[in-house]
This record gives C-alpha cells, sequence and structure tokens, in this order.
DNA sequence: GTCTATAAGAGGATAGAC
DNA sequence: GTCTATCCTCTTATAGAC
C-alpha cells in the first residue's frame, strides 16, 4: 500500500467520477450512443481534460468494462472463500449479483459483434485477463455442480457459462422494470427462475 | 389480387430487395452500426434512389422489422392451425423458429431503450399492429399452457412473453456458433432446453 | 491538466440533371 | 426513379494558450 500525494489522490478520485459515469452511460445508452461530449458534461470537465485521461472513447469504455469485471472477480473471490456454499449456491449467487448489477443501472452492456470497442476490448490485457480468469473459476463451478447432480449434464458447460453471462445484458430485466408494477428483487427472482428452472412447469 | 403492371413488379421487387438487405445488416451489425450506404452499395442502386423508396434510415429498419413480424405472424397462424399440438408445443416451435431465424442471420436486432429507431417503430402503425397481435397471440398460449400445468403458473404470463420474446436476440446462440464446433441444430436444441427446462438438473 | 477553439471525417439527407 | 455531387450536422480527436 504505496501512499499517495495529494495530487494523485485527486487523479484517481477524478478517474473514478469519469469510470463511474461511463459506466451508468453505457449502460443507459450502450456504445454506440453514447458520446464523448455527453461523458465529459456529466463529470463537469472539458472534453479536451478527458483525452488526457483516457486517449479514446474506446479506452473510456473499456476502462468501466475492466472496473465492472473487477467487481464481478470480487464477488467471485467471496463466494469461493465460502465453504458452506455448494457449486450450484455459488453460480446462482454470482448470477443474482449479475442480475441486480444490471437493474441498478451500473452493468456496461457488453459489445455488438463488429465494432471498434470489441477489437479494442480484446486487445486490452486487463481485460482479458479478467475475462479469462472469471471464466476459469465459472466453468469450475460449472464442471462440480454437474458431477454434483445439480446442473443439467447434457448442456456442455460453456453452453452454461454463457448464458449466465447473457444475463448480464438480458432484455427482460428491462422489459418488466418498464412495466413499473414489480419491485426490483421481484423481476430478479423470477428471472432466476426462468434461468435456473426454466419456463416449464417442474415436477 | 390486383393485376400489377411490369412497373410496378419491378418496384416491388427492387423494395424487396432493399429489406431483404436491411434484414441482413440489421442482424448483422444492429441499426447503429448500419449505414445507408451500404445498404445502397449492397442493393447496387444509388443512396438517392434508397431514399426515394425509403424516407429515412428509421423507416427503413422499420420496414424489416415489420416483414420479419409479418413471417412471424405467418407461423403463429400455421401453428394455431394444427389442433394436435398443445399450447406448450406452439410456444416451443414459435421459439424454435426464432432462434433458427436468427442463427441464419435473418433476425433483425430489437433497438436499444434510447433510440430514434425506437420512436420511429412505435409511431410506426404496421409494426405496432403486427407486435399486438403477435403478443395476444403467444399470450393465449401462455395462459393456456400454464392452466394446462405445462408452464411453471409461478411467472406472470408477461414475463414468460418476454423471455420468449428475448430469445430473438439472444447472444448464447452467436457466441456458440463462433466457438465452431457445434452444428446449428444442436445449439438450437441446446438453448431450447436452457429456455424451457432452465439449468438446473430435473428431477 | 484544464480550458477554448477547431480540425478531420463519417454519415444521413437532398439538389438538380437526365 | 436513377444518377452524381453536395450539404450539413454530429462526433471523435487535437492544437495551443494558460
Amino acid at each position: 500500500m504505496t501512499r499517495l500525494s495529494f495530487r494523485q489522490k485527486t487523479h484517481l478520485a477524478r478517474e473514478e467520477a469519469i469510470v463511474d459515469t461511463v459506466k451508468r452511460l453505457l449502460a443507459e445508452k450502450g456504445f454506440d450512443l453514447m458520446t464523448v461530449d455527453e461523458v465529459a458534461a456529466e463529470v463537469g470537465i472539458a472534453k479536451a481534460s478527458l483525452y488526457k485521461h483516457f486517449p479514446s472513447k474506446e479506452a473510456l469504455a473499456a476502462a468501466a468494462m475492466v472496473q465492472t469485471m473487477g467487481l464481478a472477480l470480487e464477488q467471485v473471490r467471496a463466494l469461493d472463500a465460502r465453504p458452506e456454499l455448494g457449486a450450484i449456491d455459488r453460480l446462482k449467487a454470482i448470477t443474482r449479483w449479475t442480475l441486480r448489477t444490471q437493474l441498478a443501472g451500473q452493468m456496461p452492456t457488453l459489445p455488438a459483434e463488429n465494432s471498434t470497442l470489441r477489437n479494442a476490448l480484446i486487445a486490452d490485457r486487463d481485460y482479458m485477463d479478467g475475462l479469462m480468469t472469471l471464466s476459469d473459476q465459472l466453468g469450475a463451478w460449472i464442471v462440480q455442480a454437474q458431477s454434483d447432480g445439480a446442473l443439467n449434464r447434457a448442456l456442455p458447460p460453456e453452453a452454461v457459462l454463457y448464458t449466465i453471462f447473457a444475463r448480464a445484458c438480458d432484455p427482460v430485466l428491462g422489459f418488466l422494470k418498464a412495466g413499473g408494477s414489480h419491485s426490483d428483487e421481484q423481476i430478479v427472482d423470477w428471472v432466476m427462475s426462468t434461468c435456473f428452472d426454466g419456463l416449464a412447469a417442474r415436477g
């Protein structure tokens, strides 16, 4: 833990404020519709100042994605430290965290297939490292849950992994919230149910 | 059935070619990343000619969405005409059609929450009519399937409806296809399974 | 590092000849 | 209705003063 000068602290604080704003705007409108002018205006600094912190719009978005990935990894580590939980419980817990984060407007959306953002992310060491660590950890839980008989063994682990990842951009949450007549927790419960138990009746 | 002049036929044929191209490009890159120049180039006409057929980029996309909605309604009508099928079978069939269509690159993506496209679609009578007819029909199937005991009764019908609609833009299909080692039908089967049976083991 | 001002370019839409 | 050429706005990014 290095001590930071006042200057360094304010620098970090500003970058944090920028990343928070970007995260929110990415969640609201996505990468293409988010403009750098808008980010600068909401943070309350000039656009040129933004570019002193981040060299491009893609880098801005990448920082937001990396930060969110870091939060996810924190959750994963916390869950891994609780031996009373089974693999399926851990998978459900991280999925629930993902849904709550999206509903809170703090989950930056995944990039479209062919965007410049996608290329920037693939080139970003931090992002790719985080993504791989996350995938490995969830993958281990998935295999364990399958061998526990708690998860459908007929599904390949990658299909399960992608299905859980996809909850981060599930439009169903937004649709149900737009209706306005349900609480966030109720919505999360329903989506958790469709995700793990499916639409069809059980039993 | 009115007879059409040669001029009218070529006009219609050209518009069909345009809409087909737009559908494919919308599926590939989405509304924001699709450019009108690109559409014109792929159809093989000048951009100004495009604007004689459709007054705006939004109208172009709306036409593609309306056409796709029409195809979905055709499927729905065909399924409704088969009395041997239960409501749950019909729901599964239309979901499977949706997945296949997306995998074939012919499902235009849903608009983001705050786009100009969304407003244009809401203002489009044809689109909204189709959407409502489709929702009503699927809604009836859902209620029926719940009363048959084939669909989870704890879920509100709208949650089921949105979950099925969302299969049209499920990124899991693309992820699995990008892996390259699975057939399209295999991928569809897995996603059908996660959608209706869930990730958790049954029994 | 922050600002104002501006370059550079993409992309939606249109003018006007044929 | 189709074309070429152009307009104009929006947006990313940078120059240069302080």
